[in-house]
DNA sequence: GCATCTAGACCTACTAGTAGGTAGTCTACT
DNA sequence: AGTAGACTACCTACTAGTAGGTCTAGATGC
C-alpha cells in the first residue's frame, strides 16, 4: 500500500478531489495523470470509495504531522496559527490544492458513501480540537485573546478559513483569503 | 419558461444541486422527482448547464428580492443581517436546502462550464454588495461597529456564514451553525 | 358548428460516450 | 515457484442528449 504507484494514485487522487470533487474525477482521469491504465488501479485500490477513504486517512495524518510539528518548534500558539494560516495562503496563490478536500466533500456530503462521511467528519473533528487547544494555550499564556468561549472561537475561526477558499475559488482572487485569514487572526491578538 | 413544470425542474434542480453538487444529480434523478420522463426535461432546460444557469438566476433574483424587501421593512442594519442569518438557520434545522449553492458549487467551480461559473461569481458579488453596504449603513447610524473596513467585515462576515454551513453539514450539527453566526453577529454589535 | 391547423408538452426509443468494476493473462523480481 | 503489478478485454449501468412521434388545447377558416 506504500508502494510507489500507489502513492502517486493517492497524490493526484488529491489533486482532482481538490480540482473537482468526488464525483468530478474518475479512475480513467486518474490512470492519464499517473501513466497506467484504468484498471491497474483497482489493483491498489479496490473501489473508488477505497481510494478517497486512503487519500483522507493520509491527508488528516499529514495534518497532525504538521500540528505536531508546530506545536513542538513554535513557542506562541498565535504564531502557530498564523502559520496554518500562511500555508493555506501559499496553497490558494500557488493554485496547488488551493482548498481544504474535507471542507470541499462536506459541501457533497449527503451524496457520498458512509465510509467518506465518516473520514470527513473526523477530519473536522481532529481540526476543530487542534485549534480549540491552541487557543486555549495561548489564552493562559497570553498571548491570545479570546472574545468568546475557546469553543466559539475555534468553530469561527476554522468557518472563517473555510469560508475564505470558497470565496477564493468563487472570485479568482488569493487576496480575499487573505484578508479574510488576516482579520481572522486579527482578532486573536491580545491587545484587541 | 414560466409554466408549471418548468418551475419544478428547477426547483429539483435546487434542492439536487443542494443535496449533491453539480455532477451528484441527473437529468434520471430530476425526471423521477418531478414525474416525467427524462427527455421532457430536455424539452424546458436543453442542456444541464441551461437547467443550472437558470437555477442560478432564479437563486439570485430571490436573494434580490429578499434583501430588498429586508432594506425597506426593516430599519436597523444589524437587524436585517441577524434575519439573514435566521433564514439560513432555519434552513439548516429544517435540512431544506441547508446550503448556499453558489457556495456549493464554488467548491467544484474549476469543474464546472463557465456559463456556470459566471453565475457563481455573480451571486458572490451580488452578496457580497450587499452585506457591505447593510454594515455601511449600521455604521454610518451607529448600530454596527467595524473593527476593520467595511470591505473586509464583509468578507469575513460572509465566509462565516459559508463556512458554518459547512461545518454544520460535516459534523450534522445545527448548533455549529448556530454558534458561528452568533458570534459573527455579536462581532459587530455597537458596544464592542 | 365543425373540421383543420398549429404549437406546446410530453412520450418512446435511441445514440455515443463514460462510469466503476471484473476476469483472466503476461511479466519481472524475489 | 510464487507473487506483485501491470496489462487487454470486457461487463453492466448510467450519462447527457437526439430523433421523431403522439396527444391535447386553442385559434382559425368556412
Amino acid at each position: 500500500m506504500d508502494n510507489d504507484t500507489a502513492i502517486r494514485i493517492r497524490e493526484s487522487a488529491h489533486d482532482l478531489i481538490a480540482e473537482r470533487g468526488y464525483f468530478g474525477f474518475s479512475y480513467a482521469d486518474i490512470a492519464e495523470v499517473v501513466g497506467i491504465r484504468k484498471a491497474s488501479i483497482h489493483h491498489h485500490f479496490p473501489s473508488k470509495v477505497d481510494l478517497v477513504v486512503a487519500t483522507l486517512k493520509e491527508y488528516r495524518a499529514r495534518l497532525a504531522e504538521a500540528a505536531g510539528g508546530l506545536n513542538n518548534n513554535v513557542a506562541d500558539p498565535l504564531q502557530r496559527l498564523r502559520l496554518y494560516v500562511r500555508y493555506w495562503a501559499e496553497c490558494v496563490k500557488s493554485n496547488h490544492r488551493p482548498i481544504c478536500i474535507a471542507a470541499l466533500l462536506s459541501a457533497e456530503l449527503p451524496a457520498l458513501p458512509e465510509e467518506i462521511q465518516a473520514e470527513v467528519q473526523l477530519h473536522f473533528k481532529y481540526l476543530l480540537s487542534w485549534v480549540k487547544a491552541t487557543l486555549k494555550e495561548g489564552a493562559a499564556s497570553g498571548s491570545i485573546h479570546l472574545h468568546s468561549s475557546a469553543e466559539v472561537e475555534t468553530q469561527s475561526f476554522v468557518a472563517q478559513v473555510h469560508g475564505a477558499m470558497i470565496s477564493a475559488r468563487a472570485l479568482g482572487s488569493t487576496e480575499i483569503f487573505t484578508s479574510i485569514t488576516k482579520n481572522a487572526l486579527e482578532r486573536l491578538r491580545p491587545s484587541n
